[in-house]
Parts: structure tokens; C-alpha cells; sequence
DNA sequence: ACCTGAACACCGTTCAAGT
DNA sequence: ACCTGAACACCGTTCAAGT
């Protein structure tokens, strides 16, 4: 017989990672509150407790947590700029479940943040336009992440095509991100 | 007394245009069967009848509304490629309510074909690797219109701010594009 | 402070029935 | 062929109540 175990208690933390594995595996639309509950061990209500804003908030947090990175600055703008589209697009593709929000919702909180500090930390590196580079640079990682998720919902044939396309997703991506560089240098 | 004008018949196209209209004016979530009804003055089991597979069915046919486009060749298929991109990135623009859809669903039916053309059309064109590029192409117009209509969601300060942000869009794209066709004829 | 239970208004979808 | 009405299972959210 199973002891029953100790309760871990509900967080903001445990409710979004619960809510990204149902989103990832299932689908946005099957993201409910009481599901979620079920996913917790707990009532769908015991949600609000941490949510106040209940299925909205839960959806900003969730578009939040896809789209705030913290990057360190490298040795030359150009390295820098490189790894924060790099750690960008990661962030995306590690939860396709939620890029609909993520690519949509406008920039809040913790969001705005890593935008502001994207954008400082390249301005200082001697990027000029430093802000209307970060522009592009979004546009570019959300434009790859959105074809390459896009793709991966196709057909589903062999592994073997499943990683041709990935290896392909990976090389039009570091070339893509190469010419944008050299683009802002301009 | 208003006389009772003579009930329009339902069809696909305008089950279509008023889903499209809800989307855009109140959101995504807010499109549901029993308003699209209430809209088009007829019961929502109504549409079941246009649309078989129900909801699903219509977040397709949105989905494939704002992202199958036509484009005739142009002088060289430089042109041919610009006209594409300024297409769909028009198509998009319309309809800010579903570009969640748009930008996650996998092409289907008239997306496919439209696809297809654009690859053929510039393949007849003399661009080299024209599957990769209608790739690299549909990133661009993605990331552009979703980093846009994203911004279109902050402050709401003046009209002025609006224009000019409009007209920063407009310029940004422009100067994208041309980098991208000058990226591809390498 | 944290969670539950009952309740309410709303949702997607089915199915038999109307015309 | 096209639409309706009633019904069912499910949803988000509130609120009072429990501990």
C-alpha cells in the first residue's frame, strides 16, 4: 500500500510548470484550470490563491516565462547580440505549447525587462540604434521559431527526416542570424 | 416599424467574415460559437451545418484566410519575391485577432498551395533553392508582423505616436526585405 | 494563509425534431 | 437542405465555509 505523501504546497513556480507540460503535451486549448487542478493533486479553486487574476494571469505568466532571458554580455556587441537571439530562441522552441502567447501578448514584466536590458547591455557594447536592433533581432527569432514549429507539425514520417529537419532548422537559423549581424554593422 | 428583411442565407464565406470581425474587434477568446451566432442571427448549432468539424473547422478556415495568398510574377523574381512578402504581410495585418492562429497552425489546403506556388514562381524565376527561400521568407514576414502588431498592444498615448510607430513599421519591413533578396540572390 | 464545495453563467457539441 | 430546441459534459469564476 503507497504512503500517502506529504503535500507539497502549491506556488506560483509548481502552477506554470504544471501549466507549460499540459500546454506542450496537449495543447493550449486542453489547458484548463481544472485540469491543471488535477495535474496539482488540488482543487482548480486553490489556483486563484496564487493567480489572483485567475486563467489570464496564468496566461501572462506563461507567455513571461517563454520570453524573459538573461544573457551575459560577450566580447564584442556582435557575440553578444548573437547569444541573446541564441538564448531567445531556445526559450521558444523548449515550449512550442505556449509560442501562440508568446508571440502575441504584448511585452509585460519580467518581458520588458530582458528587452531593456538587451538593449542596454548592446548599446554599451557600441551597437548604434541599439533599439531598433533588438526590433529586428525579435522579429528574426520569432519569425525562425514560428516556421521551424510550424514545420514539425506537418507530416510525421521517420526520425530520420525529424532530424534532417531539425539540423536544417539549426543551419538556416545560424545563417540567418550571421547576415542579420553583418546587416546591423552597416 | 423596421420591416424584417429577408433572412441572407449562412455560408462558409460569411460564417467566416463575422468570426473574422469578433476576433478582431473583442479577441480571440471571445469568438465563440454561440456569439458567432448570435452575429449572424441564427442559433449557434446553425454553423454546424457549414462547418462539420465545428470550431476546430473555423480556427482552420481563419487560420488558412489570413495566410493563402495569390501573387502574379513579376519582372524578375527579385519583384516576384517582394510581392510575396508585402502579401502576406498585408494579409496579416488585417486581421491582428487571429495572427495567434496564423502563426502556430500548420498550412493546410489553400496555405499548402499558396506554398507551392510561391515556391514554383520564383524556382521558374531563376532563384536558386526557392524552398529554402519561400522558408527564410515566411520567417521575415512572421517575425516582422508579429514584433508589430505585439508593440501595436503597449501604452496608447497619442494618435501621433501611433503613425509614427506605423510608419517606423512600414520602414523597418521595407529595409528588411530588401536585405533579405539581397541575402538570397548569393 | 491556504484550500474546498457548492453554485452560477457560459461554453462546445450531439441529436432528434421541425420546415 | 437547412435550421432549431433541448440536453449533456465541461468550463472560468465567486463566495462562503472550513482548517
Amino acid at each position: 500500500m503507497p504512503a500517502k505523501r506529504p503535500p507539497v504546497p502549491l506556488s506560483r513556480e509548481r502552477i506554470i510548470d504544471a501549466a507549460l507540460h499540459i500546454a506542450d503535451s496537449q495543447g493550449l486549448r486542453r489547458l484548463t484550470m481544472r485540469r491543471l487542478g488535477d495535474a496539482l493533486e488540488v482543487e482548480a479553486m486553490a489556483i486563484y490563491h496564487h493567480l489572483p487574476r485567475g486563467k489570464d494571469a496564468l496566461m501572462d505568466a506563461l507567455a513571461e516565462h517563454v520570453t524573459a532571458v538573461r544573457v551575459e554580455a560577450g566580447s564584442s556587441w556582435q557575440e553578444t547580440a548573437k547569444a541573446w537571439c541564441r538564448a531567445g530562441r531556445e526559450a521558444l522552441r523548449d515550449h512550442p505549447g505556449v509560442l501562440a502567447l508568446a508571440l502575441t501578448k504584448p511585452p509585460k514584466g519580467a518581458t520588458t525587462v530582458s528587452i531593456r536590458d538587451q538593449t542596454e547591455q548592446l548599446a554599451d557594447a557600441g551597437l548604434p540604434a541599439a533599439a531598433d536592433a533588438v526590433r529586428t533581432m525579435r522579429a528574426f527569432v520569432f519569425g525562425s521559431v514560428a516556421v521551424e514549429v510550424q514545420q514539425s507539425g506537418w507530416a510525421d514520417p521517420e526520425v530520420d527526416t525529424w532530424t534532417r529537419r531539425d539540423e536544417r532548422a539549426d543551419a538556416d537559423f545560424e545563417r540567418g542570424l550571421d547576415a542579420l549581424i553583418k546587416g546591423l554593422q552597416i
